[in-house]
DNA sequence: CGGGGGCATTGATCTGGATCAAGGCGCGGG
DNA sequence: CCCGCGCCTTGATCCAGATCAATGCCCCCG
């Protein structure tokens, strides 16, 4: 699905500093409030990784040593219950900023959907550069504010909307969040997969499936295949999205 | 339900200082943050004003101008759908803090279910204070973070937990928060209405009712009276809320 | 002390989405 | 090129919780 990246797995320690300069997340990023010329600071404490699908990057009850910013791929944040009930609590993305906890451990897992490149910051170190820079963590409590926000939405959803009204509010976030590197208007690639999005949705695989099935008869997106989506209504699917029948 | 509160309504202008430094709330707020010897400037900043049950404090949509803190009585904050669906995101008591936005307009309402007294700030003037004292921009950050926990929580509740699981995981949570206050070991007060615990659960009022009498038949509960809880078995509720059958 | 309005409980029935059960299809590996 | 394994889709049936419908009960107000 993603072509193998250029770029080397293990980047040149000597070369770190250039990793945070040129690091495609950095624009969306909590590292922008760091300026260029201190930007050393930031590399020097930054560990980069790449982890494979599937992967656990974070596991929800260790102890929150680290923070990590993801520069590629797309991640998902969940929590189990102890049957193995699971429920996605967002997806992340590149310049997504991970780990925000006040207690000393992980409340949620997180884990790599496609390959995923990352920036690991222990959380000591970083807390020490929050000391010399109030910038960033003005922008940590942005953050963690438009978190608060997006997870407020998604409980709107989850407790009183149809699966229909959460499949359109998911497509239109996605085509939002996706459609910028993408060449066609409208359209979009899900890294996820149907059980993802179930578990992020609060439904099974198969009313996920159905529902796609039914609004693309409808006429509302495209679904050229199973990971892509073309939204050809878009004002008529975010009306969906909000409970206009 | 709820004595008459012993303490002017509108609080001598003379008398603000001492309103924060005796304030009830202040030692489970932000305004922890900010020394005895400057609570003034805490003060000066501070309308305290008391809201009537059913009052609006926050309409969604409205710009964010103010920050709230709550030093008495209960308040849902919700988010409505067009056609009047609506989703309790959260009941804030003593201490809570609300209006963080990184937008300049409230992403949620906020409506006093019994009476409430509470301190508006300007977000212009806060935000002064708080280049000031970096420990209450910490805090704030703690803050987001906790309720960012919480978030995370009650999607699992709404997105995976049968009924059963969230009316007995919502009186634990009640009961961890309510308990303090109360004379009987594990017994309190539920200021809110069943269709407020319905529209935080994502359940309706009657599941909420029925699933209630369920709990008490079994034992696991007492309800002495409509708007109050004895937890007889809770470690078994605590099961349950778990998904131990 | 009696009447009425609003909330809560309880009962009967209905239904959206879950569960159970086959296939289809694209992709990687031999 | 073909096979097999994982997803995805589709179909049939079931059921937890919604909806519809009384009735009960507390409390306020006259």
């Amino acid at each position: 699905m993603y072509a193998p990246s250029t770029r080397p797995v293990v980047l040149d320690p000597h070369g770190a500093a250039n990793a945070c300069t040129h690091c495609d997340a950095r624009a969306h990023s909590v590292c922008n409030a760091v300026p260029d010329s201190d930007v050393a600071r930031l590399a020097a404490i930054a560990v980069v990784t790449t982890a494979q699908p599937g992967t656990t990057l974070i596991q929800e009850g260790d102890p929150a040593s680290h923070f990590v910013n993801i520069s590629a791929g797309t991640v998902r944040m969940y929590k189990l219950l102890p049957d193995g009930r699971r429920q996605i609590t967002g997806f992340a993305g590149v310049g997504h900023f991970l780990g925000l906890a006040v207690s000393s451990t992980y409340a949620f897992s997180a884990e790599a959907i496609d390959t995923v490149r990352y920036c690991r910051f222990s959380r000591a170190r970083l807390h020490t550069l929050l000391d010399d820079y109030p910038a960033m963590e003005k922008r940590l409590l942005e953050i963690a504010s438009t978190e608060l926000v997006a997870a407020q939405d998604q409980m709107l959803l989850l407790g009183r909307k149809t699966a229909r009204e959460r499949l359109a509010s998911f497509l239109m976030l996605q085509s939002r969040q996706g459609v910028m590197c993408q060449s066609p208007r409208g359209r979009f690639v899900l890294p996820m997969s149907r059980g993802d999005i179930a578990d992020y949705l609060g439904l099974t695989i198969e009313t996920v499936s159905r529902t796609i099935t039914k609004l693309r008869s409808e006429g509302y997106i495209d679904v050229p295949s199973a990971t892509e989506i073309a939204i050809k209504a878009p004002a008529a699917l975010e009306g969906l999205a909000l409970g206009n029948a």
